[in-house]
DNA sequence: CGTCTGACGATGC
DNA sequence: GGCATCGCCAGAC
């Protein structure tokens, strides 16, 4: 699957640590496309299943539409599931949960 | 090579 | 807080 860019979008999302997540613009940021976070987007609708995709939301701390991974909520109970906390507004806890890239060697 | 498309983001009302 | 618009750029056709 040479896709170029959408590769290096998997190899980023396949190195979120549990527990984490990160949005669509840092993505677009790490590869040197801080516009390009609706690339990443569509990366990430064409994604391979063995991709941690639930871990990758948007700016505000919303998953994409919930039916996208099977069903209603699922996202959001995988997430649970590996510690991630929501907020009131149903919102992730992006401050408690985004991910920080330590290195950008990519 | 021209056009359309988007799991987005920022801005403005 | 919600909704409309614009910008953005790699792919698919």
């Amino acid at each position: 699957m040479e896709k170029g860019f959408f590769k290096r979008v998997y190899e980023v999302v396949s190195k979120i640590p549990t527990g984490k997540v990160i949005t669509y613009g840092q993505i677009a940021g790490i590869l040197g496309m801080a516009k390009g976070a609706r690339i990443v987007g569509y990366a990430m609708r064409i994604a391979p299943d063995h991709l941690p995709n639930h871990r990758v939301v948007n700016k505000q701390g919303e998953m994409a539409r919930e039916n996208i991974f099977g069903g209603e909520g699922i996202q959001r109970k995988r997430l649970e599931k590996e510690g991630v906390t929501f907020l009131e507004t149903g919102c992730i806890d992006m401050e408690r949960h985004v991910w920080v890239i330590s290195e950008e060697s990519f």
